[in-house]
DNA sequence: GTGATTGCAAATTTTTTGCAAGATA
DNA sequence: TATCTTGCAAAAAATTTGCAATCAC
């Protein structure tokens, strides 16, 4: 109920984030973002994929990375890269931690506040010369444990 | 002469370990052990472009990614991520933190023990179900600030 | 209608791989 | 000498770009 009306809503805030950028609200564009906010992070081809999948939206790869592209120069998606060296883009912008399972190539979000206030605090009356900040990434980078032994 | 002797130390260390891994001490390897030292962070066409200006030996772009690739695989180095979707390898298998520098594309090393054990020991007493943690990765993004202007 | 946007294919860029030739222990 | 490594060139993988056709406004 409440996923349903955050991607209702979900949906609505991109167009009118879209019509306030003088951008149009094509399907490709849509089915980008209704993508996005059902994965939370993915590569471009993971997107294409999923778009393919579930919409009767067609899409290309190269134009998936460049609305990605876009949408992330726009502050509506955020870059990652990870340590298979593919570009990433997260839907979520609010300040939260990546888990980086090494093995399988995703990520998991944390939300610990408590920690980015401190990591902020902390940095906070440091200065950096010449250095703007724009953002702090925390990646806590691990693998599954395999408790079970066989499996 | 500090730096020197850090640097010597550097090699020997190095040559000790690829002792201990059963692995050949090619000239090849010693250059990039030697350029990363200089460089600190390095992708391997930056590498081998800094082996070719200030060596005698000669690399290829390929045996420079499998160079990097097998020291890292050993700890040697660490791959890292940055935005410009590259792999980059880093020398200094101390914790800290990075600036990474989203203009340049280049990496500043931190050292902020303080916030290291902070977050260190705020991560500690949580738990991730099924996670085994490998590494915490701290970045600070941003830019030079164009500091002319208005200060 | 008209300018923005997509698809397609080709070009780039980055990384990986196979194998013969060469170097190291 | 036996094996590990490298060089080279070609293959893969990932991303970007040009341009005509198409679509949203």
């Amino acid at each position: 109920m409440l996923s349903q009306n955050a991607k209702n809503s979900g949906i609505e805030q991109f167009k009118s984030a879209l019509r306030r950028h003088a951008m149009k609200a094509t399907p490709q564009r849509l089915a980008v973002h209704e993508a996005m906010l059902r994965l939370g992070h993915a590569s471009a081809d993971t997107v294409t994929e999923e778009i393919r999948k579930s919409a009767s939206t067609n899409v290309t790869v190269a134009s998936v990375y460049n609305i990605l592209t876009n949408l992330a120069g726009l502050g509506i998606y955020k870059r990652r890269m990870s340590a298979n060296n593919k570009m990433y883009f997260d839907v979520n912008t609010f300040k939260h931690i990546h888990l980086y399972d090494s093995e399988n190539h995703t990520f998991k979000d944390i939300i610990d506040e408590e920690l980015m206030l401190l990591i902020e605090s902390h940095l906070g009356h440091k200065k950096f010369r010449g250095f703007k900040i724009d953002d702090i990434d925390i990646q806590i980078i691990g693998h599954p444990s395999k408790s079970k032994k066989t499996l």
